[in-house]
DNA sequence: CAATAACCGAGTAATATAGTTGGTTATTGA
DNA sequence: TCAATAACCAACTATATTACTCGGTTATTG
């Protein structure tokens, strides 16, 4: 599964370009300054994306990229994928020979926690989280005040 | 998170180790022989679980590793949080302040999925895991001289 | 006292991540 | 037409981590 920058920057890259997108394309370059991510390695992870159909790219002045589909069928685990490689986090990929050609002992647990990940992942839409960090948005774009309002560790 | 093959390893090991335990210490060669671990490497991965507190060890002729507490009540999520660290997937470590000191646009997601992956790893326990596997090991268990099946060399 | 086996620190090799450099296309609009 | 823009692309580097090795030192047993 390997959950790492790389997918965190995926992500949070997808969420800016989910709220901006109204305006048109949203160009990497916004998405760099917005979110601090290095503009190099977005397009690398763009790349990926793109090859994955999630997304579209324009060049020239007034381009950057777009979402291929709607916001709520864009899952985490569409995003996570597409950057990260797998979400299966057996050694095997479940061909079930990890230890000298048979299967080791913890594989069953590794198969069934793949599965909670995955199901958990893609239960959630790009929308869902575009929606949520909606607000901490919308503030920050109007004037950036401390927000101490996120308390969902609550 | 950093799900990788050194918390499978610690998984894998531990699971044999409950399942040898019973006549008495078990020394990590046996382990590294049966699961094809290098014997250094679990040193060091015991060494940190013996830190947490999991286990115990004695030295000299008839020593080895014991659990400290009942298969039971020994959880996947003790093992994988001794040897990899953190069960904490959020780049900031709870703080929220890993985009320019401020709360990224996915702390959230990330937050609710250690928390999912923290109750999942912490809902299993090391006995339930020996049981599953426990049809597999039986049969080498009647048989207390080398065992042939699980020979690196075959 | 010699074999065993945990314990310890420092190293190395391979791999992956994160980021850089230096381009080339394609598109726009001045 | 031309310059600015921005996607697109390949290859490289720096850093971190993992997985593993080496060479020991204790402690315990028979
Ligand atoms: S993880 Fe599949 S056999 Fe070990
Ligand atoms: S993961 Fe917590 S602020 Fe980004």
């Amino acid at each position: 599964m390997r959950l790492t920058t790389k997918g965190r920057y995926a992500v949070t890259a997808m969420i800016d370009l989910s709220l901006n997108q109204g305006h048109g394309p949203v160009t990497l370059r916004s998405i760099s300054q917005n979110q601090g991510i290095s503009l190099s390695y977005l397009e690398q992870l763009f790349a990926k994306m793109r090859k994955s159909g999630l997304i579209s790219g324009t060049r020239g002045p007034g381009g950057g990229y777009i979402l291929n589909r709607d916001v709520d069928r864009i899952s985490i685990a569409d995003i996570v994928v597409a950057v990260d490689e797998p979400l299966d986090i057996t050694e095997c990929a479940g061909r079930e020979d990890c230890q000298d050609g048979r299967r080791c002992l913890s594989h069953g647990l590794w198969s069934e926690l793949s599965d909670q990940l995955y199901g958990f992942l893609a239960g959630i839409s790009l929308g869902e989280l575009m929606r949520q960090s909606g607000l901490t948005r919308i503030r920050e774009e109007s004037r950036q005040v401390e927000v101490p309002s996120l308390a969902d560790t609550a």
